[in-house]
DNA sequence: CTCTGTGCAAAGCGTTTGCAAACGA
DNA sequence: TCGTTTGCAAACGCTTTGCACAGAG
């Protein structure tokens, strides 16, 4: 697992405490929106600002460090960019579920007249 | 087509010419933001307020007569509930085109635990 | 030492709400 | 007539901005 002070260093941010913390944080729940990496985050900044999440994450989406997934009548969440991924999503309470590409789910694509940057499937569907 | 008069009655909500008109525009618009909605319904109704677009939309929404598209980067777009099919979104513009299940994409789902009710692909690239 | 990042307060902006009048059924 | 919808103004809440100080390199 790459170390998160050099994914910093690649994209020339600087190396901050709160940084490392938000995406250690990031990583380790799977998926969280900013009012849960906000609450997290108090337990070891107490005096942390709501600004300093929005300019990070801001800056984490630009480099794509991270990456945000919209999900319908709730926040956005993100996650650690690694490999693309399907996401199961409940309609109800918003949880994202990481599906697989390959063996649980596959994609075909034939006669698209454009260059593909990216691919988001999102499945909906309802765990509560 | 379907008569839009009779998408409203059929989810009981009554028929104004406020929505007759939103339901056109998005319909002929394909894909429509709510600035681009309320430019075009300034044309016909100059009086026309921006809460009555949004309380209008919020309604097609929970009765799914429209669907949202959420694009990174810009607002959410939205078009009329027909069948499912696949975005081509542009990162740098925000432009969607619709694509078609069947012969340009398809998806294949395998052993996936938990009820489908909808199914979101969106794929990206540039179109500028 | 220099430039970037942080925290705070205030501003900004899109969206929602409350209410009286107008309208649809 | 009765309940819904509309338009206006105000409120709201999330996000962004400006600035001084702190911290990384």
């Amino acid at each position: 697992m790459k170390l998160l002070m050099s994914i910093l260093k690649e994209h020339k941010l600087k190396v901050t405490p709160q940084r490392l913390t938000m995406m250690k944080i990031i990583r380790e729940k799977g998926h969280i929106d900013i009012d849960q990496l906000y609450v997290n985050l108090k337990n070891e900044f107490p005096a942390i600002s709501l600004s300093t999440l929005y300019k990070n994450v801001g800056q984490f989406l630009d480099n794509e460090i991270i990456r945000e997934i919209a999900i319908p009548n709730h926040k956005n969440k993100y996650e650690i960019s690694f490999d693309e991924h399907p996401h199961f999503i409940c309609s109800e309470c918003g949880n994202v579920r990481d599906l697989k590409f390959g063996d649980e789910v596959s994609v075909k694509i034939q006669n698209l007249t454009g260059e593909i940057k990216n691919i988001s499937l999102n499945i909906y569907g309802n765990c509560c």
